[in-house]
DNA sequence: GGCCCTACTTGATCTGAGTCAAGGTCCTTC
DNA sequence: GAAGGACCTTGACTCAGATCAAGTAGGGCC
């Protein structure tokens, strides 16, 4: 039972996150009441976790893994429209079907809070219906900033926007700190990365190779990089900001 | 002083539009502290709202006219992340600079609530941020349709989806329906099509000519566009639900 | 060790949309 | 009613990225 405001509700000290929507500034009793409502889910990796239409009877964190949201339209074209990474929020409170696939791109582990009795203590509790409406902000945000990147930047740019998205959220999350080197491993593949950069699997791979060859990236196998340079890595994105987004 | 719960904050009756954030439910307390920090600002045509990175000090809703929320690079590609039609709200309660500019595509006005009080308000009023926390929502769901356009559609495509949301949206504010052909006026430049599109102004100028040509569509002058067959047109747009998307 | 399978790479060719350039249309202003 | 300008159209050509088609690399399994 911990009692810090920093940490989330109770029992999540074992998850490696915090509930990021939920956390701060909650009391012992709303701590144990939504300890009430807690539950883990697991998924292989490739398994649907939702289905476009479907009820979604959760809102949660994703614990470890990797989960991406999809569109698909009739004829097979699919469009990532988000990543979900470890910390990351999924849920719509206050709504009901979903309006894309949500999938496990490699094993999932997700803590869900059950969506009837989560959104009645939000009703409840100003500062979690405030927290939300700040994450929602966030990923509008990344999602805007994914359109221009979606409909302006060239093959290139597009894999050098998303290799510094990557390491940058792989910074954050490791406290590895963005001075040096940036070493991580991508946790897609090629095929994946086309349909969030509205790409060719072929192309991806192209461009890849092509940011190897100019000393961009470094690779070790075909998942491994190394980045001796963010600062280059990101004018190869034609990125002005140093503002670091992604939902 | 409107007392229909329905109707939005007192004043608003001179606006066309009620305030959809601040609408329904709130009582009269509540509707005379709007009225206090309630004010109204007019745009020229070209202008630029808000300017990216500039402090926001009011949230609002487009009276009349049309908006866009609009990202660029340095070099000067641009792309449109957002449409502003009437009753479309703008605003990032919680957030201080703007993540893009807001430009008045046409001439503008718009209804603004002093940006502190507001927040104050909301944060003493549930159901105003819950209703904050739904529009956003949407917006979200919106974005996301949207990069399944630029990502993975054709132009043809892109036109046919455009034309289909402007329609929509048209058909909900006039409250003319859906039945029967649609007619409307582009409130859009061939060239501000192109940077919401991701495509340029030339690509969509033909891909207008080739649905006429095909009679997807009927135009007279430039910008009057009649829809004899809604379902073709989104049909051309390649989408296979009939749910009505856009900010 | 050899086999298979999935993930990836690379090459050759094609094509949809971009680029460059030359008009056309219609509105505004004097 | 002529001149100017913003907006739009159309044609000719180019090129980035898609498509089609062989491959290679490496991990798991018998």
């Amino acid at each position: 039972m911990s009692t810090q405001p920093q940490l989330c509700h109770s029992n999540c000290d074992d998850c490696p996150i915090r509930h990021r929507a939920v956390c701060a500034h909650c009391d012992k009793d709303e701590l144990e009441e939504l300890e009430e409502i807690k539950y883990y889910r697991s998924f292989e990796a490739g398994q649907t976790v939702i289905w476009s239409g479907d009820q979604m009877s959760f809102v949660g964190s994703v614990v470890s893994g990797i989960a991406t949201l999809t569109q698909t339209m009739e004829d097979g074209r699919t469009q990532m429209v988000g990543l979900l990474l470890p910390s990351d929020f999924v849920g719509r409170p206050g709504r009901e079907g979903a309006p894309y696939d949500v999938v496990a791109t490699t094993d999932l582990v997700m803590c869900c809070f059950r969506k009837k009795p989560f959104e009645e203590l939000m009703a409840r509790t100003p500062h979690i219906a405030h927290r939300l409406l700040e994450m929602t902000l966030d990923e509008l945000d990344a999602a805007r900033e994914w359109m221009l990147v979606l409909g302006r930047k060239t093959a290139r740019e597009k894999i050098a926007s998303l290799l510094s998205i990557i390491a940058r959220r792989d910074a954050s999350l490791t406290k590895r700190g963005m001075s040096g080197p940036m070493v991580f491993d991508l946790p897609l593949t090629r095929e994946a990365m086309a349909d969030y950069l509205g790409l060719t699997l072929e192309t991806v791979s192209r461009q890849i190779s092509a940011l190897k060859k100019d000393g961009v990236i470094h690779l070790e196998g075909k998942r491994h990089v190394t980045i001796p340079d963010m600062g280059r890595l990101m004018e190869e994105a034609g990125d002005d900001t140093d503002g670091g987004f992604l939902v």
